[in-house]
DNA sequence: GATGAATGAGGGTTCATTCAT
DNA sequence: CATGAATGAACCCTCATTCAT
């Protein structure tokens, strides 16, 4: 038998980035198989390749995906004109929320950045970089306004974003706080980082 | 063939050790095979055996032993007495010389934990949660006696530790800034995070 | 490469089992790599694994399938009605031929039987005893009816059993005896074993 | 450390012979490795070629020196000048209890015949030719005297000998019979089988 | 688009055997 | 004599990928 009735070609590469999507948070690139991710959508693995022309690609497109996304979303996100606080306040926001709606793709967005090849790795590091410019581009501004007191603006900014991905590791839902009080706490953990005055 | 002479079974499982780390923070646990770690050794695929029942055991005493001399030192390190501010500072300090020593078994402390199976996976998890809660100790401390204004103690240690470790992805030696300069920094960010008042 | 034009499923999967059949009786299951039997079918040893999950698997199917085959061609040959020693004369002759016509499986079902693991085994040990209460039973009911002079039936079971399976390890073709000879001589071995009177 | 006290190469030697003849009997000679019967003997498998050159000339010389004693004892426990039907009466009682006692040594000289290269396999099966020559020289002198009436002296000594053999795959200590029931069924059986009058 | 059968390479692991100690 | 470390080949099995159907 073919295709079954009711399923199409866009369905099944959708349900195929899902599911890759999963099994390599889970697993790791290396360690998930055509196969599995096949079985896991319900398809042979010969069919994947009628989608993706192969393993590697399906990892490039989930993560290439996962970064523009990200970027044009930040760029949504952004409200013009906020004064640095805000706007690192709206920042600090934003990416939590993103991050933890989407913590499978951020997790092998670092996870597997490892195993991506030659050109697919530096787009991937040129768009991470790029989003790495947002923050700092609020840190220079807050700087040269004064709103805040940043000891290294570049160390600063990889301190922000290591701290701010870190609690994808430890986050639950119904944990012992809400997500709204998750991100009240990173928004002042982060004012301080930046030397902000607390204010309350 | 059988031994060569000059070497020596403790040697050669040390050599082991050393070419495993490199490889599986290099290219990751599943994608390093025995015949690679063996080529890098300069031994047969097959001697490894003579060292480590399993890949899996490999992997595992790496880590092991990785958090295990992590806890050793870090309790080597501590001196008795010190006053929450100073003793964070200690800490911040010891962990990230400690860790950028051995960037390689942090790396994979981290990246290969889920390819440990069942109980080494919690023991690993066991022995860092054992560690967390060194820093946790002093911010209790420290907010006890009024030194530190912590926002939330658990997941201000998990912001220390994120921030700290983020380091070991982007440092370089003979970056931008030396060893001490960015201590000296990460101290400071520190200190920010728990609210300690600046001194300068 | 994928499938060759003009080959198919069923055909590869009832090649490896001849070959496998052959390999296992000359040289024993576990003598018999994979690739052995792989080489001699005219695939590449991965391909086996398409039609048997596991090398077990393909010696337990090959078992199976002639413990159930021989219960099955045994009950279809059997006359109902025959008096105990036409019965026993029709077991022998179906026996030997039965057998001779299969000798490669008779030789594993008794040589590799030990390679069988747990349940495999069980299911094998069972319906060979199932076959051989169609011997007993005939020769209980020559003890009842008188026809027969049974010294043991259990023993003279097995005697009879064994005397005939011994017969595959030395019997060839253009031997010094024509198969019907050699029937007419274990017709007439049997018939003495269970005590009946020598008619001429 | 060497040799432990008390201990000698003759010992050691000895104890092999005995696990692998074991472990051949239980798993089959390809299914056991050097290490496994050197594990069972409680030495390393390099020690094992201290006392024989290769596997190979491990499982030669267990079947060599099967047979070897087979043949002696058997003629050592021929009582000459028995007419034919207590000669055969003898060598029944013999080969049963012989076989018994030797049921491992029995079982693989039969079952890893196969896996003998070369000249090994044919002087062992010269040697069972030899050993078959004895019941067939008493079956010939029967049929000569007329004390049997033998059907063919040729399929009639491997019928008796499969007949016998047989019984090794059965037999359990504690079983419903014992050996001299056993025993006295057996002589009786193969007395029907060459035609013998049966008294009583 | 999907299947199922195939390839050829390579996976982790075990093997018989060797030999310096 | 025994050890333990090594070799090189082979083990069963899985892999990414291909392609006739």
């Amino acid at each position: 038998m073919a295709r079954r009735a009711g399923s199409s070609g866009a369905e099944t590469a959708e349900k195929l980035r899902n599911v890759a999507l999963e099994l390599f948070a889970q697993s790791g690139y290396a360690a998930v198989s055509m196969r599995a991710i096949a079985a896991a959508t319900g398809v042979q693995a010969g069919a994947i390749y009628n989608h993706f022309p192969t393993k590697q690609d399906l990892l490039n497109e989930l993560l290439q995906v996962h970064m523009e996304t990200l970027l044009a979303s930040c760029a949504e996100a952004e409200q013009p004109g906020l004064m640095p606080p805000d706007a690192l306040e709206e920042f600090v926001r934003f990416h939590i929320r993103y991050h933890l709606d989407r913590s499978r793709e951020v997790f092998i967005s670092y996870m597997e950045l490892r195993n991506l090849e030659g050109e697919n790795f530096n787009e991937i590091e040129r768009l991470r970089r790029q989003y790495e410019r947002v923050p700092y581009a609020i840190l220079e501004r807050g700087a040269a306004d004064g709103s805040f007191s940043i000891i290294d603006p570049q160390v600063t900014t990889m301190a922000i974003i290591a701290m701010l991905n870190g609690m994808t590791t430890w986050y639950r839902d119904n944990g012992r706080l809400s997500l709204d009080e998750i991100e009240a706490i990173y928004v002042r953990l982060v004012a301080r980082l930046v030397g902000q005055q607390e204010e309350d």
